[in-house]
DNA sequence: ATAAGTTAGTTGCTATATCTACTATTTGCT
DNA sequence: AGCAAATAGTAGATATAGCAACTAACTTAT
């Protein structure tokens, strides 16, 4: 029995992700930070001074994209760059000022998003959602 | 109370979506099918001749990445564009005989995929997955 | 009949995302 | 100490993804 396009569990959970990013996108517009960027933000303000190295891990996404968001975020003022003085290769990533700052005003968005999203769906069904997602990307590891 | 990093289910839906495309990109790379250029084509093959406009609607995507995913496969000699002759503004798409041969190739690869994605996971947890996204992309639409 | 509005597609821009290949360190082995 | 292997980041290429502004074609309202 052939599967039509709507049975695929991960074409669903992709059109949902792609809807997801485009309402965050849209609620970070006018702070100047773009969804992804925003989760490193969100790293960073729980924990300063990360390397690309270990945000790229916590993320798991590619290095060369966590360099470049890293330079954009530093181009917009919210972090500085330093390189690591016990190991020279690593940057480490600091909050500016203006990237702290920001704190008070994006957490309020992504906790906002949060009970947008997760409205009229109870914490036992949130726990049964993450479960699956984890064990789909369990799923594909072995 | 602050969420943490982990506590947000779209951070880990959206990190779950990005491993199973990983996944599925390596699987279609020795057809020479990018996923997204994927979906075009399973779609070609329930219904040939779609218009890049029907496309977008299907897979909830802006017209500007569908044509610009048509153009790739059609460079690649899958699909040809013809202008409909009803509405010349229109671009229907065609399987071109390659294309068409691919299918064979190509489902399997995706039945298959499906296949490992959801393995352990019972129908009726499925369909709870299904109508927990449906929820939560309902949600955003308010 | 024609002007105004709508619609389908394209081009240009920005932002992800990953791969390969490269440089510069650091580590580990002998 | 000195060479090989591993590691952190960068640069270039390809593929999504969506927004704004544009062209061409169709529809509607007068």
């Amino acid at each position: 029995m052939r599967l039509s396009f709507q049975d695929y569990i991960s074409i669903k959970l992709h059109q949902t992700d792609l809807k997801l990013t485009g309402y965050i996108k849209s609620r970070l517009q006018p702070y100047n930070l773009a969804p992804e960027q925003n989760l490193i933000m969100m790293l960073l303000w729980e924990k300063d001074g990360l390397t690309q190295n270990q945000l790229a891990q916590y993320l798991g996404k590619d290095k060369t994209n966590i360099a470049r968001m890293a330079s954009n975020l530093e181009n917009k003022g919210f972090i500085k760059r330093n390189f690591c003085s016990e190991d020279r290769r690593s940057l480490e990533l600091y909050l500016t000022e203006k990237g702290g700052e920001l704190k008070e005003q994006v957490v309020p968005v992504a906790e906002r998003f949060n009970d947008v999203v997760t409205d009229g769906i109870s914490d036992e069904e949130l726990k049964e959602l993450d479960r699956l997602l984890t064990k789909m990307q369990k799923n594909l590891e072995g």
